[in-house]
DNA sequence: CCCGTATATTACCCATGGGTAATAAAAAGT
DNA sequence: ACTTTTTATTACCCATGGGTAATATACGGG
């Protein structure tokens, strides 16, 4: 199948540029490297770039859309599946965590979208408000079906999101902690404080009898 | 007083210039902010900035280096102070979020200190550290005087920081929350899960049964 | 009132780097 | 083998923007 094995081979090297691209950009910031930068290592020069994409703020774009694909994967299976809403706030955070351990999941966060061109602006702020609604969903849920003490599902969703996403700026793979080993941690501490009942194995044991937090805006 | 006077006009106008840099490097980024745009907001012309200041990187030097001055100083005075430790996290976990609602505190997270000489990146990089390394010292000297539950400082410091510094980079201030109830709402929720017994009006009541939760790195 | 100093302006330099011909080399198709 | 289409290269364009030289203007001091 000539046709195929062309465009496979086509795809392979897009995702190679991006692969790249990635890294560099998380090395050095997105401004101080130039296409050169990127065929160079790639052995290849800059004008080839061109073969595969338009313009650099396109390879930036295709960058996060990978990370983003990911998380809007696990985003829709934790959705689906099973569990009350301070489980699937676990999941979620296990997940997220992990993925903001990778080249991929770090870009969601420390490439700036205002480099982008309007229209991909958009997709990437639409992308963050369906992340940042899902959090403050299970928190919401969490709370209305009292699995969560009640809080600010906002404040809350901002509160967790940081320190997700702070991850993806110490985190580095030579560390001492693994990539899961830190999601778990993450996934039992941001949610002590929150779950109402000692649940399953990961509870922190909040007594039953807590004042309930007073929550709601101020 | 010519002499002094001179002086005066002399440092208005740096801050002056510094005020305006901040809010444009916050507002577009720094890359895509001339030094044409920074004067022209001040009605000067690009060229008189460099009666103030050496260069662009400067600049930012100068922005970033008012954050952390006033960072710098409430740790003093923090850590001078009184309380135990778990009363020193939630004091600095409260005046820093605050910073982090000001445009001198948002520079500490959202300039990249790469855009900087190497000496001032080693300068930022040891700021950095010093902050870490407070928050590290009040997490582990509050699991060493009973206030704080078993807990890895190091990663337990980075959630907090995470968490905080990402107000730097969604708090509006035409918002629904003040600086200061954002901060208190941190203050409590991000401590909520550390302290070991119901200390103050903060405390959210942990059992003291509670199963220290297995702390160490895993 | 005049001089020296700080401060500002106009006009310019030039390195950088994204992007584009024009064209060569390599595959694919027939 | 010959043609066509991809893919890559060399050589170039040029807008941008940090930074500087020459020069004008305001200002405090004697």
């Amino acid at each position: 199948m000539p046709f195929e094995s062309r465009r496979r081979a086509r795809d392979e090297k897009r995702e190679a540029v991006l692969r790249t691209a990635v890294r560099l950009f998380l090395e050095q910031g997105y401004h101080r490297v130039t296409l050169n930068d990127v065929a160079e290592r790639l052995n290849i020069t800059k004008p080839a770039l061109y073969n595969y994409f338009r313009s650099k703020d396109e390879i930036l774009f295709e960058c996060w859309a990978l990370g983003q694909e990911i998380v809007d994967e696990f985003i829709a299976e934790i959705d689906n599946g099973g569990g009350n809403a301070l489980t699937k706030l676990r999941k979620l955070i296990q997940a997220y965590a992990e993925q903001m351990t990778t080249d991929s999941g770090a870009s969601l966060v420390r490439f700036d979208a205002r480099d982008l061109t309007a229209e991909n602006q958009k997709i990437v702020r639409a992308a963050k408000k369906r992340i940042d609604r899902t959090f403050r969903k299970y928190l919401a849920d969490g709370v209305a079906d009292g699995s969560i003490k009640p809080c600010d599902p906002k404040l809350t969703a901002f509160a967790i999101a940081g320190s997700l996403n702070w991850i993806g700026h110490w985190y580095q793979r030579d560390g001492a902690w693994s990539a899961e080993a830190v999601a778990s941690r993450f996934a039992a501490q941001l949610t002590e404080g929150l779950a109402k009942a000692p649940a399953s194995k990961h509870g922190p044991a909040t007594s039953k009898k807590s004042r309930p937090a007073k929550g709601g805006r101020k």
